[in-house]
DNA sequence: ACTATTTTCGTGTACGTGCACGTTTTTATA
DNA sequence: TATAAAAACGTGCACGTACACGAAAATAGT
């Protein structure tokens, strides 16, 4: 009987084969560009993918070819906020997404108050033998040194939360750190018609203090591109994070500009001032700083924070980790600079924002 | 030599079927729950299932049963606003991740000012052979008769864009419609310190009224449950959609309410104020709406508009077939209610929005 | 012209699961 | 006890691709 007449296979190695006259070997040398096979049939071959348009089946493929993909992540470690855990339940869900795929993740973490953890994992990360690297950059110049090495072995690496550019990583996911400050100055204007605003930067760590400052940058932006000559911005830095120190430097800020009526925190310490304002009964200031953290959200229930600025840290995970997957799984082209939304978080939409 | 010896092979069917001592045929059966499979032998390898964690492999499994599941949306078309474009983009994108594991989607469109349209196509959807259903029930009673006929054939339909609740769909995907109107007060709120606000609802078609309701439901309770009593509210409903209609109109409510100083529109048609607005050359008054569209991306850009209040349309549709898929082909569970994010746009950070 | 080498190509098996079919065992019936 | 029927289970092929291995053809060297 027919036992397999109606099939209608267009596609498929098998398809191809029959119709260049060759077997499924060769044209299986072909799609992998592998040698040996002669220029003649090689072009021949090509022809009758391009006019099918095969595309291989990638199930049938990954269980064939029982190859092992291994990703790397080196991200900061969750200590003084628990920011990077974002991140990470977004890498957790794109492995499972992805596992079935022969992917597996091995995760670094580095301190943020100290280089050496970071060259440490870089380079026990060289010794491994990976396939992908997923990175936080926070070092600038330990940075440059291990991708450096990293391109000259045809590693590729993606950057995430912060970038560098012009390193030839296959791109960068991440917030626009400017432009989000921007924001931050139309929504404190919006809300404020005259009086002073206070921007606080509240950092330990110098390397990360660049990031604050595009910030701060698209920030001021905002006030001289639209003549709002109203609001004069003052502003003061705190390298000690200590409740106390914290304090001392908020009511001497206080003190000497007696008539400031917004505060623009450029990070997730924002919940640092939001503590301040509720110890002292500071009610009727607008308050605007970063990060979907616990510790934020409470405030920003209590009306304490007014608007939260937040760039999906769980999305850059797990973008980055699928733009991996794109790349050297699927060999799909990947965006240069994938830009998180800007995304503004209130009292009202806090509870249905995805991370 | 060895040519096997070392496989971890931990999971599989096959080390199943070692562990049990029966074919990998038996456990197939257990697996699909098939008769012809004892009690106690199902029992003893449904045991060892539990104990090793059996996951089935998904790759394998689509290859080898070259089962086919045909999913179908019926959605409204695009016509007066270019508003469904974005949930079919979604639909499109999750097509091509999934029709890798052999299922194809099939579109249906129907007229939302023609509610047979919508029975037309429900009937031939119910004619056809499919397995999942992705559905924006914008006629209430239509869509009850559609879904009746579908639970009663087993025949599983996620809700998209707006809800019907206790209808035992899958799943629903879409807005917290009372939140988003909440939060739209909130931002009019905090750039407003006082004056009359304008609520417009403008829409054709009755039936979609009740959602704009339960916006505007949610903007009233925000100044109710603020004591913002500076605040009075004033609405209007257009329900002749014309250019010079809806001035009419506006001009008729600017002139009797002298200090309006905040307009809030309850759908897309916001534009249409905006319109008004840069003909009138009025530049002083806020002015909040809904949806990512084009038009009013133009007015924001332009400073008409405030803000837009946008509900992810092209996640959701996404999330829709993604959800289908999660159910039907995957096996696993899914939540019973997506509520999109109440996202905020702004002259800001609109590029950076993904829809 | 005859071997040696290289290039080019085909055969066959494997991946993990689904399923049709056939075989064995048990249970029911005479 | 013999026989039919039903229940329980096993064998083997298929899905579309990858790849090791070996066969054939082309080229090189004497």
């Amino acid at each position: 009987m027919d036992k397999q007449n109606d099939k209608p296979q267009l596609s498929g190695v098998k398809e191809i084969a029959r119709r260049a006259n060759v077997s499924i070997a060769t044209v299986d040398r072909v799609i992998h560009n592998r040698k040996g096979v002669s220029e003649n049939t090689r072009k021949k071959i090509n022809e009758i993918i391009e006019e099918i348009g095969f595309q291989p089946n990638i199930l049938a493929s990954r269980l064939a070819s029982k190859k092992v993909n291994r990703f790397v992540v080196l991200i900061p470690e969750s200590q003084e906020t628990d920011y990077w855990e974002s991140p990470l339940r977004g890498i957790g869900r794109a492995e499972d997404e992805i596992k079935q795929y022969g992917v597996s993740i091995v995760r670094y973490f580095y301190d943020l108050n100290d280089k050496t953890t970071f060259s440490k994992a870089a380079e026990k990360i060289l010794a491994g033998n990976f396939d992908g690297v997923l990175l936080a950059p926070s070092f600038i110049s330990e940075s440059l040194e291990f991708t450096a090495t990293c391109r000259q072995r045809g590693l590729p690496y993606v950057f995430i939360n912060s970038d560098i550019p012009a390193q030839h990583s296959l791109c960068y996911i991440g917030p626009h750190l400017y432009q989000s400050g921007y924001q931050a100055a139309h929504l404190i204007s919006f809300g404020l018609k005259e009086g002073k605003i206070l921007i606080v930067n509240i950092s330990k760590e110098i390397d990360s203090y660049h990031h604050l400052l595009r910030k701060e940058e698209g920030f001021r932006a905002f006030f001289s591109e639209n003549d709002k000559v109203l609001n004069k911005l003052v502003k003061i830095d705190i390298r000690n994070t200590s409740e106390a120190s914290i304090d001392a430097d908020l009511d001497w800020a206080f003190e000497v500009h007696h008539d400031i009526d917004a505060v623009f925190v450029t990070n997730s310490r924002v919940q640092s001032v939001a503590h301040y304002f509720e110890k002292k009964n500071i009610q009727d200031k607008i308050l605007v700083g970063y990060d979907f953290l616990s510790e934020n959200i409470e405030y920003l229930k209590r009306g304490i924070i007014d608007f939260l600025i937040c760039q999906k840290p769980e999305e850059q995970g797990y973008i980055g980790i699928m733009s991996l997957f794109q790349h050297i799984v699927m060999g799909t082209a990947i965006e240069k600079e994938k830009f998180m939304p800007i995304d503004i978080i209130t009292k009202e939409n806090y509870e249905f924002y995805s991370n």
